[in-house]
DNA sequence: AGGGTTGGAAACCGATCTGTTTCCATGACT
DNA sequence: AGTCATGGAAACAGATCGGTTTCCAACCCT
């Protein structure tokens, strides 16, 4: 039983859970069920099972983006900080249970992009870019703008390849957005260059 | 009304479109007005949704293929042909019609990778990988295998920023692959190595 | 023109969808 | 102990799902 936690909490634990597992598509029944929450307290909860769907991924927001951020005691360059992104997707993907980005999948399946679920994917990804941009400034990238959007851009596709079943090489995602990285000159031997 | 080519043909195309637009799961009732066909006719003509799904993915791809590659009268340098793949790519996006690759998006729409249309999806994929690798080859890039690959996953990661609609800067996926292609040595200058 | 096949329209099946409502058991507060 | 709010179980509503079936109009070939 899960009796833990209030009815809201199980409610959006359950949703995160099957809407990234079976798509956004299940039903509320099954949703309820697995929350241990009946429908009517679902409803009054929640408006409608569109908010639910909103709301469940945007409160898995910080426990996803902790998973992959290095948090603020790594105090390594900001190129390896980069990096620990890849390397924990990367993880992830290796231990078999990778679904994809829950934002991507949810925002791909709900086609329309202004449904509030896809506005929330639309902002984490864009919280990713911003962190990826902070450490490129604080390594002296030279356009950190556009170098942060083609990191987020690698992520997602290392996400897609997962989806699909493509061919995996482990560590494609660290190894491209390490060439990019190089490339642009935000090498391992760079110093960071603080700006404070 | 659509009477024109065959039910079947009219069905698969039908099918394409909607599956796309829509997602998998709209309705069967739906497809088949919108072909113009029966519902009787059409489980006379697939043996179940699934089946329809899987061959119109895969009837679609030619085409799909065709619009992204290169013609073989292109005689271009083969780092200009694979780059064409994302420009053209980026005109799709540009374009502002783009729901990402259908593919991809059947593939997450699915989640079961072994669900018909993710197989077809899967082997989409492997057809632009394989295309990739025979150009990497024929420029001389020395390891064609995993450059394949890191190319394959940043179009998917183009498609993906397309479907959440991050902000895009233009030609974001040409970009990123020239910049992988330069750190691999494959340089505009370079001359290719015709093995024939 | 007449016989036979094709295929669309639509009813039908049981299951499931989102969302509402009723009913009742439980627990907290006085 | 008695009152009252909380919330689960489940029936209900109307629509839609994938899939099957019936019926009939339109066409083919001789």
């Amino acid at each position: 039983m899960t009796t833990s936690a209030t009815p809201r909490e199980r409610l959006l634990e359950a949703a995160g859970e099957l809407f990234h597992r079976d798509g956004v598509n299940i039903g509320v029944d099954a949703l309820c069920k697995a929350a241990g929450v009946s429908k009517k307290s679902m409803y009054q909860l929640f408006r409608s099972k569109d908010e639910l769907i909103a709301e469940s991924l945007a409160s898995r927001g910080p426990s996803y983006q902790a998973l992959l951020h290095p948090g603020p005691e790594d105090e390594r360059p900001a190129r390896d900080r980069i990096l620990t992104v890849f390397e924990r997707q990367d993880e992830l993907v290796a231990q078999g249970d990778f679904l994809g980005c829950p934002h991507v999948s949810t925002a791909v399946e709900l086609k329309n992009p202004e449904h509030p679920g896809s506005v929330v994917a639309r902002h984490f990804k864009q919280h990713l870019t911003d962190f990826f941009h902070r450490e490129l400034v604080k390594a002296g990238a030279e356009d950190p703008g556009t170098l942060a959007i083609q990191l987020t851009m690698i992520f997602d596709g290392a996400s897609a390849r997962a989806v699909v079943r493509a061919q995996n090489l482990g560590g494609i995602g660290v190894l491209t957005a390490a060439a990019l990285l190089d490339a642009a000159g935000v090498r391992a031997s760079e110093l960071a260059a603080q700006a404070g």
